[in-house]
DNA sequence: GCTTACAAACAGTCTGGTCTGTTTTTTTGT
DNA sequence: ACAAAAAAACAGACCAGACTGTTTGTAAGC
């Protein structure tokens, strides 16, 4: 009937449903509320799920937490990948690092997970796997739009890719910087003088 | 007597020593087991001092991390304005920079400091209030450099103090990539390019 | 029936703040 | 100068709350 309320799901759909809506809500927590405060407890009440259930899906809080580090950087390769309808200029892939940074509010989970994963020896070594492949995607993806931009040697390709490092670095100490004093104007302007730097070097 | 044990200490001289013995625990265990490990039960073992004398020196434990946080500040300033005897060329500085980011760990704890800031309010305060004076503070010591270096004209002056902010923003963000991948080597290579394309600029 | 998903109560540990009592130094009264 | 009182520093027990992990029980899909 119209109003039936029992929603047959399979087993699948039920059990892919409440771990990602546990995914959500411990993302949404460790933003607003900070890392060591997503506790058990806070996350089922937000995201509207038993604890019996999540204790079903995450037996351990590390073990979501966990699968919330790879689920950060899942969603940051998307955007990052996604985003972009390919061949991105040199100057408009550094800018659109910038938008990926503060458009959304994964830098911020990131920045926890990884303050975080220093004094924890088994959340260090999942941080620094994804890290690293985090890394080799967007240094390659700035080798790509170094290919398509007029002007660029081959000497400096290279180059380009320790650039683009250097600049996740930045924006991250940036990210760091936002969460004590809001406002982009001043630290765009910043960025606006790094990209003048890289430019002239290009 | 010789080994008369019973030293008689002023309440002021206590009372110092205890803080002090506080505020150094705090710290170390800060840098090591990370900022919410930071209990005052760990504090109070690891510093040799019991519960109760904590209690009255720091009645709680957020004004034991407030005093914490402005300490820290208050070494890394010493450390930064002691440090070189005067009058440091731009080159150096911008290497000393980096000295005073790896030698000591008080920037981990900084950065520690600055994320759980984040999510707590009063403390944010403390810190925003703390970083803006570090930061002028390191802006002016630049801005003296570039006044005993060769070759910077008036103009290039006001350049460089931004210069500096971003090279300390960089800074920060290499100390979180630290806690996750040891190894300074690679970053130096990447500060030394870093360093190259700010050395155009001027 | 049988496995998977969900629900909720429980036990044990840890934490921060309060409270009461003791020792050491300083001040006061004579 | 010196004992008594006051104040400051120190010590440790206690408590209420929060958190994680476990366990036992129920419902839904296969």
């Amino acid at each position: 009937m119209s109003t039936d309320t029992k929603i047959r799901r399979s087993q699948q759909e039920r059990s892919a449903s409440t771990r990602h809506k546990l995914l959500d809500a411990t993302l949404e927590i460790i933003e607003s509320e900070g890392w060591h405060r997503a506790t058990m407890q806070r996350i089922c009440e937000h995201a509207g799920v038993s604890r019996g259930a999540q204790t079903h899906h995450f037996p351990t809080r590390e073990s979501l937490l966990i699968a919330s580090v790879k689920e950060i950087v899942k969603r940051y390769q998307t955007d990052l990948t996604e985003g972009p309808k390919r061949s991105l200029e040199l100057e408009a892939f550094f800018n659109f690092l910038w938008e990926a940074t503060f458009n959304d509010n994964l830098l911020v989970c990131w920045v926890e997970a990884m303050v975080a994963a220093r004094t924890d020896d088994s959340l260090k070594q999942v941080v620094a796997e994804t890290d690293l492949s985090s890394l080799r995607a967007m240094r390659l993806l700035g080798y790509e739009a170094s290919q398509v931009t007029q002007g660029i040697s081959g000497e400096q390709c290279s180059r380009v890719e320790d650039l683009v490092e250097l600049t996740v670095y930045l924006l991250r100490g940036l990210v760091l910087q936002q969460g004590v004093h809001y406002g982009l104007t001043e630290k765009r302007r910043l960025f606006e003088l790094w990209l003048s730097l890289v430019r002239e070097r290009l």
